[in-house]
DNA sequence: CGAACTTCTGCGTTTTTGTGCAGGAATTTC
DNA sequence: GAAATTCCTGCACAAAAACGCAGAAGTTCG
């Protein structure tokens, strides 16, 4: 058998099955596996394939598509995902939400880090897809096309059999007297269960939405463990939150 | 036996065979290898071959076997795409896997129809939110990065807790002997789980991987309803499978 | 017709290419 | 962490290609 022709072959079952391991072509085709292999790496050069540990992968299944950036106060963000990854550390088990601010910390998350997201978020799964080394738990029941999030009951009895070790919630607006307030429904009972799950509970938000108000209550200031914004901790505005008992950072 | 004559032979070879091999052509046509070399050199300058160390391949061989750009086969799974949403109606409840295949027609569903659809595939997932009538029903459970596809127990429990109207499965390999066969053990319970939870099982397969095998065995052909190829539903491929039971479409 | 010339073919030699094998390193997986 | 795969590197060997050369065959002229 030709060389190219045996390529084709390959190629050509990568494109059928979407993967191929290298040991079940090379019985298949009857040649050393240390040919495939080249034959492999050659193929990938070209960009036909994506070569991986034990075999190779259709290009046009692995692509997924990107939202796209142009997020809002970006910058902030960025500080506050940086501050925010500061709390976990390999092993935890952590919760999130949906939201940009969320977003942003995903696709910051160092490559090394080993640990277990869950979410009922499409975006934030997305994200988390993308790292090497994250366990990604995906908590299902319909989806909320506007919020781009799981809702419902299943989900929430879902959250409510965890208990993580960390929950980061996006959040929408907080205020000293009302706490932590949002606009949507179905997402604020998810954040409530999340809030119930996790043994410590961490905000997320830019300082812009400090102290404003959306009509529907999350939770309490006293039922959140810590407050993450692009500021720094002694900045003024912070100041009555933490009076309030909420340490920030 | 003249030159001119020779590689008129050497082409027709060439045409008739997809590739030829210079050892062959050399005993053959009783000639050193150095004339068939030299030959199938002002051949592949003219561009009527391809060579290629060992021999020669005619340009109909790369056509076949390296499709242009863009997802594999796409044609072939528009078509099927379109004949699998002919059996969709609304207020349908929809069970689906995951595959290149699904997600074309998830991306073909008329803006009118509206149903439900359930899947554990993220990318199919994606696809159905964007459309404006559908309720979208996610299975949650561990993501499994290779598959974009969540796995698992608590997955399958969920299924079996369905009963859908139809169930489409992206088939990876089918076969009259072995039945539906797949590459991947996590993917295999989830898609088992589908065939149980649903009044019908409806198979999508391009022609070529019809008569192919997978290590792993999904199910046999008696339990799935329908099959659906992008060939009409006279062609004698198919007709091993009407005759097992099979509909096909 | 035949000499000079070009083209074609086959043969040895040298290079290049393709393949398999052995070891040690890197990685997954449990 | 330890065991098992898988990967990489260098090497050996075989097959094929490239090259030069020389003889055969065919062509072009006088």
């Amino acid at each position: 058998m030709l060389k190219k022709e045996r390529q084709a072959f390959i190629l050509h079952q990568v494109n059928l099955h979407n993967k191929v391991l290298s040991s079940t072509l090379c019985t298949e085709i009857n040649v050393s596996e240390d040919t495939i292999r080249r034959d492999l790496q050659e193929l990938s050069e070209e960009g036909k394939v994506i070569k991986v540990h034990g075999g190779a992968l259709s290009h046009s299944f692995n692509q997924v598509y990107f939202p796209a950036a142009g997020v809002y106060s970006q910058n902030q963000k960025k500080i506050i995902a940086q501050k925010a990854i500061g709390l976990i550390s390999n092993g935890m088990f952590v919760l999130t939400s949906g939201g940009t601010t969320i977003i942003e910390m995903a696709r910051s998350l160092p490559p090394q880090l080993k640990a277990t997201f869950i979410s009922g978020s499409i975006p934030a799964i997305l994200e988390y897809m993308q790292h090497p080394n994250i366990e990604v738990i995906l908590i299902g029941d319909k989806i909320s096309k506007n919020s781009k999030i799981t809702v419902g009951s299943e989900a929430i009895s879902k959250i409510k059999q965890l208990k993580a070790d960390i929950c980061f919630l996006g959040t929408n607006a907080i205020d000293l007297e009302h706490g932590i307030t949002d606009n949507d429904w179905e997402v604020v009972q998810l954040k409530r269960a999340m809030i119930e799950s996790s043994k410590m509970v961490v905000c997320l938000s830019i300082a812009e939405k400090i102290n404003s108000v959306q009509p529907i209550r999350v939770c309490g200031l006293d039922e959140i463990d810590m407050l993450i914004t692009e500021l720094p901790a002694d900045d003024p505005v912070l100041k009555p939150y933490i009076n309030a008992g909420v340490k920030v950072a």
